[in-house]
DNA sequence: ATTGTTTTTTAGACAAGCCTAAACTTTATT
DNA sequence: AATAAAGTTTAGGCTTGTCTAAAAAACAAT
């Protein structure tokens, strides 16, 4: 219901803003934003400062950019439609978590609400996509949720694994490998100071070891 | 299998080509093509010359475009993207004939060919779009078909309505309310020659008069 | 506190795609 | 055949988004 006067460039800006201001004092940095968009430092300080004079970003020179209460509203629209398409491309074309993310970077500016509005009613109105991630609704509104780390559980403790942190395709086959996908129950077995990795248990059946790096990447709804 | 080496611009223009250069002398003029693109002659007439001089149109100055065979090949594999998605519109999403070309505008333009190919796949690779259109295999090549222009058949005659001529959401709605859709039977009770109108039956059931430029769309296979 | 390093911003240039205005070809008319 | 009309191309300019190089600001370190 919002933004086809924005240019695809300008979606992905406001995107990974969205993204990148997601961390503790809330500011994406030119730098982080030039390497995730793969430009240079000099586009993305240009294209913040564009955003800025179109109302979207507050840009206090050298001090980060961060998305205002209509960038915001923006960026969710587009997450929205990233992540109803993902949903959709896994439940409809059976592609798997680890595959459908480049093809819906393409698919989310595809502008057509009617279509959009036909996809989520399709897929019952859902609240995650296929990594856990909230969908936005058609008013930008998400589901809160408060999943924990997998990494900070204690021994004996034990949960549903409900979301990732980390995306890349290499982590979510490994994840896929292990049989650790969402929804699966899963246990802290043990857990090792020295190193912070773990022995676990999934769906009460396999046991399997996993390194602290990869227990703090899966979120887990105790 | 092909261009996402063109701008949607380019495959904008190449489509357009295509599509114009389907007449007597197999041309598609520089006028035509602004307009069909809602640009200016002068526009087009740049872009025929880039286009040329990427070797996929041939361009005689003043005389007009035409693709040749690599323009051809590229033309049918973008042809191949809007007619998958406006079937998977249909079929899927249960969208209506009339409403699914500007979304497959949109959606031509995505570039994966692993989704492509699933979709493909999930059709079961199917021959025909929503409107009777061939749809071209990942060779570029297309079913032959010998339609005939219901306004051509004389009194008495029948066949199945195959496709249509002219794809504006406003006629495939007057048709689609008259209940003409594709795969429907059709018999010609009568033909008026002083206006070229004719009275038919559609299914054996209801009889209906339509006007020359109707019959003249509708295609038939006998 | 001054110096050196890192980060960000500005300046200037370029390609794509579009426009308007002007020039040029072709076609139609007398 | 000459001229008018229609259609096409070229010229020059604008915007978006990109780049490299240079300037400026912020941070770090002695």
């Amino acid at each position: 219901m919002l933004p086809n006067e924005y240019s695809h460039t300008e979606q992905n800006y406001i995107k990974a803003i969205y993204h990148l201001s997601r961390n503790e004092d809330g500011t994406a940095y030119t730098q982080q934003l030039a390497s995730a968009l793969s430009t240079t430092p000099a586009s993305a300080s240009d294209m913040v400062k564009k955003l800025s004079e179109k109302g979207l970003v507050s840009h206090i020179p050298y001090r980060g950019a961060k998305l205002n209460k209509r960038g915001e509203k923006t960026a969710l629209y587009i997450i929205r439609r990233h992540r109803l398409w993902e949903l959709f491309l896994t439940e409809v074309l059976k592609f798997r978590w680890d595959e459908v993310h480049p093809m819906a970077e393409e698919l989310e500016h595809v502008s057509s609400d009617l279509l959009l509005d036909r996809i989520d009613k399709y897929l019952n109105y859902p609240r995650f996509d296929p990594h856990g991630d909230p969908i936005p609704d058609a008013q930008g509104k998400i589901t809160e949720t408060n999943f924990t780390r997998l990494g900070t559980l204690d021994k004996n403790q034990s949960g549903t694994i409900s979301g990732v942190e980390e995306h890349s395709a290499e982590f979510l086959q490994y994840l896929q490998e292990a049989g650790m996908v969402l929804g699966c129950q899963i246990k802290i077995v043990n857990r090792y100071d020295f190193d912070k990795s773990f022995d676990v248990l999934i769906n009460g059946k396999k046991s399997l070891h996993i390194s602290s790096q990869v227990a703090m990447n899966i979120l887990i709804k105790k």
